[in-house]
RNA sequence: GGCGGCAUAGCCAAGUGGUAAGGCAACGGUCUGCAAAACCGUUAUACACCGGUUCGAAUCCGGUUGCCGCCUCCA
């Protein structure tokens, strides 16, 4: 499997440390507001990473953190006049629901900075030992010294004097060089503070995710991941404290994924053009946000708008179409066992679409394979669904055909899997999707009504009435459809 | 100012040396009382621009333009 390294700036072939284990470390959140679409992404990514890294027999421990104590969180806090560990527990809750909501099961291991104070303190001690912390006054805060650790720079490309060359002007005269982090900030007086050998504080940012990681994984992580805005200074700051004070490697791949943006501006609560995940979730299932995320490759930025999601949401039907006819007939005409024989060639495919069906499933692990191709991966999907619709045009009860059939659909539900894609029950899926129960400006009971009294209508052929009732009910943004089964309505 | 990334059809988006996946939209057809849905089919001699390397480049190299990210908390 191939996996693009930010440390070396190549795909580069991975294989664990320890022969079929993997360790996982995703930078979590913040606990300080609600979630947008870009930490969705954020889970999404790592998600189908995590399955498909299952999914080639790897045993994976997935360990995402939380950010519980933190300037942000004092921040808000302080605004609502609450207590700091009740916004951070409130927050952290809402990001549990929003992840229960995308669908995506918890990491193995979800560590808070607070319950690891000890092993954030006993890191500092160490680097202390060795010379590459200090604390500039008694009872100050302490800092990592920057220009101690050889490699700094590496992760994010950026060379000392290029970043001194950037840094901001420093508040905080007592650093030896401005360049150098926060490890340990000493409290003020009303601040949550725990006691430490440097005075009462709380941890820098940095620090818990080293603490966290060496912890749960060992001093040098399989992979190490988060979005590309983490890789300075958060990243480049974890990997020189972890690497100053174990002399190890950190990480072995550091995986990052692109940003969500708003006309091509990027998502952010600073800049305030953020929509949370609740708001997404609000108008759109979560599969259909699912679809979005990763209908393009994680490494690219991804521009998100209405358009955007219903483009997703139209896809989304066509991958459960087949899906829904699939089950309706495999239901009445069970297939028979096993696959289909090797020289089975319907007459509605070429010999080369045939191929095409066959490999599907090598050629979709090939995508992932590659640096987690999603977009090819689906593209994949796609082209089968086109070529299990011409199947589906002439159906047929030979074993041969039924066969292939049931092959087809149990790669599909195989596949999606690995993708958190078409679990669902396919007729069920297309009734949401296209009533969009949540928008509904008049009761279902109403359109039963107005779909009975036009029944009567076409009945007697009196076609004028019949249309009106479609005209009245197009007003109100539903669509009916005329099926053999009868009347189904739709929204927009 | 420094560092890095991106530029593919109306829109979104794969594709790192051999003559352009896929999705949306549009159009044509099948079906239908008419529709809708569904399905099928069609839609980039062409990959920002200019040079270069090569038998051959969207893919490699140099330059130009434009957009974005990081350099500060941020998924």
């Amino acid at each position: 499997m191939l996996l693009y390294n930010t440390l070396t700036r190549r795909k580069e072939s991975f294989e664990p440390l320890s022969p079929g284990k993997v360790g996982l470390y995703a930078c979590g959140i913040t606990a300080y507001d609600d979630c947008h679409v870009g930490h969705a992404r954020s889970s999404v990514f790592f998600e189908v990473l995590v399955r498909y890294l299952r999914r080639r027999g790897f045993a994976v421990t997935w360990v995402r953190n939380y950010t519980d104590i933190d300037d942000k969180i004092l921040n808000r806090a302080k605004q609502e006049n609450a207590p700091w560990d009740e916004v951070a527990a409130r927050y952290i809750a809402s990001f549990e629901e929003d992840m229960a909501a995308l669908g995506i099961p918890p990491a193995q291991i979800e560590p808070k900075a607070t319950e690891h104070i000890p092993e954030m303190l006993e890191l500092i001690r160490r680097l202390e030992e060795k010379g590459f912390a200090y604390q500039a006054r008694p009872g100050g805060d302490v800092y990592f010294r920057v220009r101690r650790y050889s490699g700094y720079g590496r992760l994010s490309g950026q060379s000392l004097e290029d970043l001194e060359a950037g840094a901001r002007v420093e508040v905080d005269e007592a650093k030896e060089d401005p360049l150098d982090f926060v490890l340990w900030k000493a409290s003020k007086p009303d601040e949550p503070a725990w006691d430490s050998p440097w005075g009462p504080g709380r941890p820098g940012w940095h620090i818990e995710c080293s603490a966290m990681s060496m912890k749960y994984l060992g001093e040098t992580l399989d992979i190490h991941g988060g979005g590309r805005d983490l890789i300075f200074p958060h990243h480049e700051n974890e990997r020189a404290q972890s690497e100053a004070a174990t002399g190890k490697p950190f990480a072995r791949f550091w995986v990052h994924h692109g940003l969500i943006t708003i006309d091509r501006e990027k998502m952010s609560k600073s800049l305030g053009n953020f929509f949370t995940i609740k708001e997404v979730l609000a108008k759109f299932p979560a599969e259909v946000v699912r679809l979005f995320l990763i209908n393009s490759h994680y490494r690219s930025p991804l521009d998100f708008s209405d358009a955007a999601l219903a483009e997703a949401e139209a896809a989304l039907i066509r991958l459960y179409t087949p899906l829904a006819k699939m089950e309706e007939l495999l239901r009445t005409h069970p297939a028979p066992g096993g696959p289909p024989p090797p020289d089975f060639a319907p007459a509605m495919l070429t010999t080369l679409e045939m191929e095409r069906l066959r490999t599907l499933t090598a050629r979709f692990d090939d995508a992932l394979d590659d640096d987690v191709n999603t977009a090819q991966a689906l593209g994949y999907l796609f082209d089968a669904v086109r070529l299990t619709n011409r199947l589906l045009e002439s159906p047929s009860s030979e074993p041969p055909y039924l066969a292939l059939l049931g092959h087809l659909h149990q790669q599909f539900l195989e596949l999606g899997h690995v993708l958190n894609l078409l679990q669902a029950d396919p007729q069920e899926m297309l009734t949401t999707l296209r009533q969009k129960p949540w928008e509904l400006a008049i009761s279902p009971e109403e359109i039963e009504e107005l779909i009975a009294r036009r029944a009567v209508a076409r009945k007697h052929k009196d076609w004028a009435t019949a249309d009106a009732i479609r005209q009245e009910l197009a007003n109100k943004g539903i669509l009916l459809e005329d099926t053999p089964q009868g009347t189904v309505w739709r929204m927009k």
